[in-house]
RNA sequence: GCGCGGGUAGCCAAGCGGUCAACGGCGCAGCGCUUAGGACGCUGUCUCAUAGGAGUCCGCAGGUUCGAAUCCUGUCCCGCGCACCA
């Protein structure tokens, strides 16, 4: 039809852009707001969750830069990494030769698609230029201490030769990129001590109240922060700490276990060969698939209350890295330690009995701890009495009732892992478990309070090439020492073709000389993590160029935070928590002043198709041929809240398709009315004096408010259904008859401006013909002229005709010449209002003025009683202005007269009208 | 098992203490339109109802409130995270 030709409007208005330079932060911009998407890795193309974050970062940027804002909006690329190993592996290629190319593939799809980007920013990681700051930053942090270099038992990704970190381990064993089974090696690697940091990035969470609830909790239990205390037990010669977070139950212990990796048991393997023969068959089983099988050392350990010699275990049910890789075992009240004991027929004691009457703590069943059974049911009255209810429970949560026999009541309420209160607890007993534990840590000189995490140091060694080479020389006399900073950046010797570690292979780049001694020395051949790069991209942003330092502290300290980061929950654990953690330790480093780099986090949802994340194998359309790139960023948009996941559709990619035709018709064909005065619009010059003109301006009004507020909220899809809404008002208006000039004029002014920030090369195309003033991208935000109240106006009129097509319909009124609205008479309004003020209308009644027979008014008081108070948005003289300047709708359709006005008392009409609601008759 | 997020009419989905029988879209149905034509516009789409009425309704069951889709408690189902974690 129309002749939009979105390939050649995107074209000229990308030129336009370019020579305008509009996306560029002006150089003397104070705070501007800082919007930020992804990083994109440099696979060489956008999916569809690409497309999907950039159109919310854009969207946003674009509208806050339309408010006045000045925007940093900045675009860079993630570009080392093992895939770019691979390609250039298979291809015969080398991995930059490969990167850059799929940067300039990735960059022309981006503008293709209209993202504004601050070009004169873009950072790209694999250049020396950038990544001698990773190595800078390496130093620094290698000398406050945050580096260490140890032994660890490490995973390893035999597919891609290298080793991950913890976090890129999935489900416990399997690589994140390519998802081979990991092993364990042992090997010298390289930390970042991010657990220095454990305590604050968790309790920083709790500040972050512009992060989604869903990705604080993935931290949180990342970290895993558990209080509670570290018990010594003493041995015939030493002593061994055990964690526990029921320090309250530390009397029912009636054994220890040690993990089979715990440096006590080396040290006696060491002189006992059955022992270590031993210890090796537990160790044959997976973690996790153990059981409970365990030896015992021979050892006994001294309770530190009781003063009872304990058997000590080795077991592998006790793991190494959680806590201090050895536990008490209370078997009454736990219920691992429970199922050893059984194995091993070890005692269980019962030192903790559920509060009495309260039954509230749940997960374990009523009743009294066995051991000392006979002497403490007195304290339970409530067991007998709760049968009912709790014993069903109790049934259903504690296996075992129905082993054979009664006898051994321990079956039946042990282990019981709730808290409660202590008995057979020495001095302890009758305190419940919280003061318990309060006396105990303060009193006892064996029990000291203490938190654990489960957070693991970051382990950034990386036995592959394309990466950041970690600047260290291994020197035979002094050992590991930093490259100073002068000699920064290492760079990457040329790429081989080889099927280990092409820096292992690089013989003449290895070769180094030792800064301290300055004797022959050797480079470290490890590479970096890529997390690492983008765990502070977002401060190169700032001073993308600088060459003094990764970023200017100056600006960070007034562009800082990030304003708005858009993103995926699958980032949760990894991304989000290396940019905290460098954020906490710059910090210290004196380099920035804020603690947390991010104010709000977005995270985004996906895009499925058939239910399945959209990927290039599963329909993955960027850019629809037949609609144009445009398209498909208004779908993403238009299609669902960005925190949701939505299921692509070629209905909806067509929706989004149309509206822009529409808005396109619209703009062309007003023009061409104003300039040659022909097509669809009848324009005249009255002022907007018109009601159904005093309607639509309403409307635009209404629109222009509702859209802003969605803005802010991030809610495109309603935006997108708004514009679509008042685009339709405009065609009914324009089909009814006469349509004033300055109403139309404004309402397609607005309309262009209000889709720009999701659909800027339309809206700049529609703006340039509408002879706007300068580009879209830099005009002001539009502003309603009257605010009101729209959403109550809108629902008010819209019910208004609901009724009359109910009326018209229920009676059969064949062909209505002439519809009536009456609006309810003042002294209803006064009274609704009092009513809505409080719940006692009649005490509140006396203190209106009401002009009506009292009659009447005790009938409408009673009639508000009745239905419960009656709440009217809006007041009489509100209604009356809104029915009125809506009429025409009740006109075009019904092709009838129709008359507003308000009610009279006395007035047969005005006795049925509420507020909310007014009389209507139809002749 | 613990935690987080969800369950709204055929489907998708808004609303999150009061004009809520519940916006909007899709699908479906009726009407209009001589044209934006793989359209477009209007209307309807829980049940009953000859003047705008009544009933039922927002996973299920209770509760708070003058009033609940909206708040509280319990429960079931789905998604996600953590987990022989002491």
């Amino acid at each position: 039809m129309s002749g939009y030709d979105h390939a050649e409007v995107r074209e000229f208005w990308q030129y336009v852009w370019e020579q305008e330079d509009v996306y560029t932060l002006p150089a003397d911009a104070t705070d501007p707001t800082y919007v930020l998407g992804m990083f994109p890795y440099t696979s060489g193309e956008l999916h569809m969750g690409h497309v999907r974050n950039y159109a919310i970062t854009d969207a946003y940027a674009r509208y806050r830069r339309m408010c006045g804002d000045d925007v940093l909006h900045p675009m860079g690329w993630d570009a080392f990494g093992l895939p770019a190993e691979n390609a250039a592996f298979e291809r015969n290629t080398d991995p930059e030769r490969w990167t850059r190319a799929c940067i300039e593939r990735m960059r022309e799809e981006l503008e293709s698609l209209g993202f504004g980007y601050d070009w004169s920013r873009e950072i790209t990681t694999c250049d020396p230029a950038y990544y001698r700051w990773n190595q800078w930053l390496f130093v620094r942090l290698y000398e406050a201490g945050l580096v260490e270099y140890t032994a660890a038992t490490v995973n390893w990704c035999p597919d891609c030769e290298t080793v991950l970190a913890d976090a890129q381990v999935a489900e416990g064993r399997l690589c994140w990129r390519c998802e081979s089974p990991v092993e364990r090696r042992e090997l010298d690697q390289w930390f970042f001590t991010i657990t220095d940091y454990a305590e604050e990035l968790h309790e920083g969470l709790d500040g972050l109240s512009g992060w989604p609830e869903g990705v604080r909790e993935i931290q949180r239990n990342w970290i895993g922060r558990q209080e509670g205390a570290e018990i010594s037990f003493e041995l015939p010669d030493g002593e061994v700490e055990v964690f526990s977070a029921r320090p309250d139950t530390v009397y029912g212990a009636t054994f220890l276990a040690l993990s089979p990796g715990h440096e006590l048991v080396g040290e006696l393997t060491d002189d006992d060969r059955a022992l270590a023969d031993a210890v090796d068959a537990l160790r044959e089983g997976r973690p996790g698939e153990a059981g409970y099988d365990g030896v015992d050392t021979g050892l006994s350990a001294t309770h530190p209350l009781t003063g009872e010699k304990l058997p000590v275990y080795v077991a592998p049910y006790v793991l190494e890295d959680v806590g201090t890789g050895a536990v008490m075992g209370v078997p009454g009240h736990n219920e691992r330690d429970h199922a050893f004991a059984r194995e091993h027929g070890l005692p269980v004691v019962g030192v903790v009995e559920p509060a009495a009457g309260g039954g509230d703590d749940g997960g374990a069943g009523p009743g009294t701890p066995g051991a000392n059974a006979d002497g403490t049911t007195g304290t339970d009255p409530g067991t007998p009495g709760v049968d009912a209810d709790e014993g069903t429970e109790a049934d259903s949560g504690t296996p075992g009732t129905d082993a054979e026999g009664t006898t051994e009541t321990d079956d039946t309420v042990l282990p019981y892992t709730g808290e409660g209160r202590l008995i057979d607890s020495g001095e302890y007993t009758d305190f419940d478990s919280e003061e318990a534990r309060e006396r105990l840590l303060a009193e006892v000189e064996a029990i000291e309070p203490t938190t654990i995490y489960r957070l693991r140091d970051w382990l950034i060694s990386r036995q592959r090439y394309w990466g950041t080479p970690i600047p260290i020389v291994h020197c035979p006399d002094c050992g590991r020492v930093p490259v100073p900073e002068s000699e920064l950046p290492v760079e990457l010797p040329e790429f081989v073709k080889t099927t280990g570690n092409p820096l292992d292979a690089a013989e003449e780049w290895k070769r180094a000389t030792c800064p301290e001694c300055g004797g022959p020395a050797v480079r470290e051949t490890d590479t970096m993590d890529t997390f690492v790069d983008s765990s502070w991209y977002f401060l190169r942003f700032l001073s993308p160029g600088l060459a003094e330092a990764p970023f200017d502290p100056e600006l960070a300290a007034e562009w800082l935070p990030v304003d708005l980061y858009v993103g995926g929950d699958e980032h949760a654990t990894l991304h989000l928590l290396y940019l905290r953690f460098f954020t906490k330790a710059l910090a210290d480093l004196g380099l920035l002043d804020r603690r947390e780099p991010v104010d709000r986090l977005l995270s985004q949802g996906r895009v499925l198709y058939d239910g399945e994340k959209m990927s290039t194998s599963r329909g993955n359309v960027v850019a629809p041929q037949e609609y144009g790139a445009e398209t498909t960023r208004l779908f993403v948009l238009s299609a669902a809240h960005p925190t949701r996941d939505f299921e692509w559709t070629a209905n909806d990619v067509r929706a989004a398709y149309d509206l822009q035709q529409e808005l396109y018709e619209t703009v062309v064909s007003f023009v061409d009315a104003v300039e040659r005065d022909r097509g669809t619009w009848r324009l005249v010059d009255r002022d907007g004096s018109a009601p159904r003109d005093e309607y639509v301006a309403r409307e635009v009004d209404r629109t222009v408010a509702v859209v802003t507020e969605e803005f802010e909220r991030f809610r495109y899809h309603r935006a997108f259904a708004e514009i679509r809404e008042l685009a339709r008002l405009l065609r009914r208006y324009r089909e009814h008859g006469t349509v004033d000039r300055g109403v139309c004029r404004r309402a397609v002014g607005d309309l262009a401006r209000l889709v720009a920030p999701m659909a800027p090369h339309l809206a700049e195309e529609l703006w340039n013909r509408l002879d706007g003033e300068g580009l879209v991208v830099e005009a002001d935000w539009p502003e309603p002229e009257t605010v009101g109240r729209p959403r109550a106006e809108r629902r008010l009129l819209e019910r208004t005709r609901e009724d009359v097509r109910e009326i018209v319909d229920v009676v059969e009124i064949e062909d209505p010449t002439r519809i009536e609205l009456v609006v309810a008479p003042a002294w209803k309004h006064r009274i609704a209002e009092l009513a809505r003020g409080s719940g006692d209308v009649r005490a509140a009644l006396p203190t209106a003025e009401v002009d009506a027979p009292a009659a009447a008014v005790d009938a409408f008081v009673a009639e508000l009683a009745e239905r419960g108070s009656d709440p009217a948005p809006l007041d009489g003289e509100g209604e009356l202005a809104v029915l009125s300047r809506g009429g025409w709708l009740l006109e075009a359709e019904f092709d009838a007269e129709v008359e507003v006005r308000r009610g009279v008392e006395g007035e047969e009409l005005a006795e049925t009208a509420r507020p909310g609601k007014p009389a209507i008759h139809i002749g």
